[in-house]
DNA sequence: ATATTTAACGAAAACGTTTTCGTGTTGACA
DNA sequence: TGTCAACACGAAAACGTTTTCGTTAAATAT
């Protein structure tokens, strides 16, 4: 078991100085051309490759950008995480992975244990409880320290930096003007707790859109879930509270919801209830992941192209990474610049497949 | 935009030695009561965390560990990568995630880069590509450098170290036995080329648990699906072949699937040749994914516990890392020990729905 | 022959820690 | 009063780099 070769051991063996051996690797024209083949050779030998962390240090910058969202077993978040480290491996960049798993204090903790120099600069999309708790303290200490962080999906005001979201109002805007267009008269809304904001302006594009078209919202149409419980595990209740929203409301020719999990089960009821997609009901959902492609019938959904976003976080931060860089060699530290914060907006597309008409 | 604390600076202001800054935050007895307070409310003050580089640097070790997969938008490996990160946090460990993407080239530059002082072990799941190629010095390489490799899932022989693998075999095996107790005498089997090995070791369960049923093996009941083109993207594909398969072979009455995909995707097949799932077929799968949970009819599947599977990976490695640390105080720094493997299985469960009698 | 440039290399600092090994001051004790 | 612990602290090395700034010797210019 032979440890990795370092410069020291190089100079020894070659009996030069560190400095020439560093110099040599790096063709530096300081160094003779015989020294320089002669210790390339003997590091080629022996594998070298510098040692990541001293660079780290040495440079003050670690060359790798962290990841905190809410939960990895999850169709979206994983897109992004694909697209965030396809970029950042393209721009020789590693990516370091938390999980906040909905909760604001691994949230915080996982925050900390990044921003202790493990990182150069953090995405993230923020987690549920963090939401409710409206404290975003931390995001900013972060930022403070001269950390930039890009948020994704989940966003918020309060807290300046870049952002990259997905256009959902005018994503359900969308949607419900397609059912509309296809003839459905009465169109309910599945939807979760306002708190989460995604949730919030695909609710708001539904009204939008309904007031679009001329169409009264009746509230008796719009079935809120609560998401703070897990509902992965309790389909059951979901699919109860669905059912009774059916029977309670007969007319329903179409509808939207803000999640594909919500449309799916919402689909599996309706076949219960003897209803047949798409021509007594019609469904789309937010979000295309492998449910709404695999489901019979499958899907219509919206798009959010999560890895496409992750691309556009992961080339926002490594851009504004870069840009700091430069800076630090003007003469102004605080250039205004640092304060022009980007919001990207990602449109969405209608994916059309058999649950529509 | 106030850059991080450092030792020196509270020294400096502290109008004290950076060694009695360090000594008294460790709460060292060497220092007094009084300075010991003084440079901890100071500290406290300003928030000062220890940097996560130099400790690395000056431990020789970095407390995150690497995981390399061939893919994360895939519902089995984002939940062995949560596993890992659980235990990894709870033992005070961080997850640096790389994407190997299939490729046997990425795989490479991936364990590289890791390979580099970033990381203290590395868990991970082979590429198909390299399954293919068969060649692995790239592992064995960085195993040499010192740093432990702990595989799950698609493991392999010719390398040297722990790991963790689902009962593949017996897995398909329970699976089949159900199909024959549920009554079905022509069970069809839909899998994957066989230099795959988990898909190879799944085949020869189907077979095995046949030959002890005393049902003799009929070879144009097996379908084996070229998986080198991206199925996901090429569903028609896959479902053309099902079709012509489930057409030339009408007797079928009981089908495994050694992944969701095959499966749902055989069923939504199966329906529209008219068929009654499970009435007329049984169907069970490999995978217990969404798919499975969510399909309709919902599917019988063989779980094979991914989180259970990143849980015992990373406390295998995380052990052998700690271990080391013991080692190297010993008189031995080759013991024996350090080449005994382990080898740990987790078992599988059938996971009864809908898609089975 | 002397001054000056150039070539080729080494010493040392710096990045931020921890830790070992001094060192000076105090107080106790003989 | 002289000796010796105990106490409280600082200097410096080490982790592995890169880079600046010497330094030496040879080569060139004057």
């Amino acid at each position: 078991m032979k440890r990795k070769i370092t410069l020291k051991q190089i100079a020894r063996e070659l009996d030069v100085s560190i400095s020439t051996v560093s110099k040599a690797l790096s063709n530096s024209k300081e160094i003779s051309e015989d020294t320089t083949q002669k210790i390339q050779a003997f590091a080629k030998l022996y594998n070298y490759k510098a040692n990541n962390i001293a660079l780290s240090l040495k440079n003050r910058k670690t060359k790798t950008i962290g990841i905190l969202i809410p939960e990895i077993v999850h169709h979206f978040f994983s897109t992004v995480i694909r697209g965030i480290e396809r970029v950042a491996n393209r721009r020789g960049y590693n990516v370091i992975v938390g999980l906040s798993n909905e909760s604001f204090t691994k949230e915080i903790i996982n925050m900390e244990m990044l921003a202790n120099g493990s990182i150069d600069g953090i995405i993230l999309s923020i987690s549920k409880e963090t939401l409710l708790k409206q404290d975003y303290h931390h995001f900013n200490a972060t930022i403070n320290q001269g950390i930039p962080i890009v948020m994704f999906d989940r966003v918020v005001n309060e807290v300046d930096c870049d952002k990259v979201i997905v256009d959902d109002f005018n994503g359900a805007v969308k949607a419900v003007k397609k059912l509309v267009e296809n003839g459905c008269k009465n169109i309910a809304l599945i939807t979760t707790m306002d708190y989460v904001s995604v949730g919030r302006l695909r609710t708001q594009g539904y009204l939008e859109a309904l007031g679009l078209s001329g169409i009264e919202a009746n509230s008796n149409l719009i079935l809120k879930i609560d998401d703070s419980l897990d509902v992965e595990n309790h389909l059951d209740i979901l699919e109860t509270e669905i059912t009774q929203f059916f029977k309670a409301n007969p007319n329903i020719d179409g509808l939207f919801a803000v999640n594909e999990l919500y449309a799916v089960s919402a689909m599996k009821v309706a076949r219960k209830l003897g209803l047949t997609i798409p021509d007594d009901m019609q469904v789309i959902g937010f979000t295309d992941g492998v449910l709404s492609k695999h489901a019979t019938p499958s899907l219509t959904t919206v798009s959010q192209h999560g890895q496409k976003m992750g691309e556009q976080s992961a080339n926002l931060l490594i851009d504004r990474l870069e840009a700091e860089d430069n800076d630090n060699e003007q003469y102004f530290t605080n250039n205004p610049k640092d304060h022009d914060f980007i919001k990207v907006v990602i449109e969405t597309e209608i994916i059309e497949r058999e649950s529509t008409k």
